[in-house]
DNA sequence: GCTGTCCATGCAAGATAGTGCAAGTTAAGG
DNA sequence: CCTTAACTTGCACTATCTTGCATGGACAGC
């Protein structure tokens, strides 16, 4: 396991558990305690983690987990879901995406479509997150537009009133939204209410909504609101989803395509 | 297979996997370790991913601070220039970067400066880099602010109206100008005009304004300009410049540091 | 068409960094 | 003060990297 990979893993494990102590890190990833020491040191010297006799903890106050984190679970839905996202955008369009795992699979997937390989510009991306405009930012047939706004602590998403106005200027063809949520009384939902901010106005500004949401955020409702389910106009979900949950959706005036 | 070619599959395998080994991209293309190892010299310098030994990361989804591993020829110039910068800022304030290989290692500096470890906020940082903005957005210590706007293709910072509408909404400390050019007469100046634009703004917006620039950059003139030398508080450079040059940068006003 | 130059590539030898192990040192808790 | 666990340091081994050199193909000029 090469170090990058290991220290990625480390501070995963890491913010997953608030502490980590050497000996069971030095197990859990198969090394010595001796590296392991060795990685904490360098870490807390990059102020990545705080040094403690006995292992490291997390640095500073972290209100959700990164999206790192997040990664690995249903990984091979998100891709399926992502590239049936990605398929339902034509060339020339302008697509808002929204932050989290799911657009962020979505921004590969257009990257990787071979019909958006050219063009001036192939496509227009309109994002508030960081992760996905540095990714699609090296491919010059993307024209890549960044809300401005505060980054949200241990996220990689800009929120607040400076990207309310960025947004407020432009409109776009199609809208994709990652949620944590999605229910037919309850609309959709996010974690953080300035997030959910954000991911309103971008729907708001955009001719067609689209939801990508595994089959397991389906049904369930959090905190902050971003808009009825009757504002989204397809839902992209996995095959897992039950055909109850289908209809109601359907009946919502909600198109709904399981992959 | 030409080296443009090699070069297109090389970001295309890193972006789609997030991490590429030198053993396994050199048997993937068929050609020999040593020309990827180059390969990825070349590319890391022009800032399309990050090095790490035995590899390289896509640049902006890692933690990536340690790895800094060989990212440009004057690197060991521009890290004590950025460290002298850094020191020039103090705790609580807002400071704005602009893009530029300078300016990145400025803030790796300011991260690592111990007595910016916490606060609420230790720093704000504001920027139009977003290389920048993602390497610091994992510090919970650090406000991060994010112009908005369009991404240059091949670089990593925004530019265009947006940014500018951003930005005429926020006011700095101090402002940190990273140029390809800087001369008594002919003022501070960027390659690209849209780019000078924003770091014309940021200037205006801010109560102290500095410059980093190795000396090599001096007495140089470049297409577009950012701003007169009058309007520039502190020039931070190497120790290699000439007396002449930073008696001439003194009577026109402009503190000079050598580091 | 021929030839010299330039540059990318591969190869190999020397240099370096990362890791594990072990011995000695320091800190925490009774 | 004593015990124990954790840490630091030094060393050896391995994988990776760097550098110098030779080869070969591309291109320009003759």
């Amino acid at each position: 396991m090469s170090r990058d990979a290991r220290w990625k893993a480390l501070l995963e494990l890491l913010v997953e558990r608030g502490r980590l102590e050497v000996e069971q890190a030095a197990a859990e990833l198969e090394v010595s305690p001796a590296t392991i020491r060795r990685d904490f040191d360098q870490l807390a010297e990059q102020q990545m983690l705080v040094r403690t006799r006995g292992g490291a903890v997390v640095h500073g106050v972290s209100y959700e987990l990164p999206l790192r984190y997040k990664t690995a679970r249903h990984a091979s839905e998100k891709q399926r879901i992502a590239k049936a996202v990605a398929d339902l955008v034509a060339p020339g369009e302008a697509v808002g995406l929204t932050g989290g795992t799911t657009t962020t699979e979505v921004a590969r997937a257009l990257a990787l479509r071979p019909d958006l390989a050219s063009g001036s510009p192939a496509l227009t991306v309109v994002t508030n997150a960081l992760n996905i405009a540095s990714e699609l930012a090296v491919r010059p047939q993307f024209k890549i537009v960044l809300t401005g706004g505060v980054a949200r602590p241990q996220s990689y998403e800009l929120v607040g009133p400076l990207a309310d106005g960025v947004l407020s200027q432009i409109t776009m063809d199609v809208a994709v939204l990652g949620v944590v949520a999605f229910d037919v009384t309850h609309g959709a939902a996010a974690h953080d209410e300035a997030e959910a901010a954000i991911n309103r106005l971008l729907c708001e500004r955009a001719e067609r909504v689209i939801v990508a949401a595994d089959s397991s955020k389906l049904g369930r409702r959090a905190f902050a609101r971003i808009c009825a389910a009757e504002s989204v106009d397809t839902l992209v979900t996995d095959s897992a989803v039950d055909e109850e949950t289908v209809r109601r959706f359907t009946e919502a005036g909600v198109g709904v395509v399981a992959v």
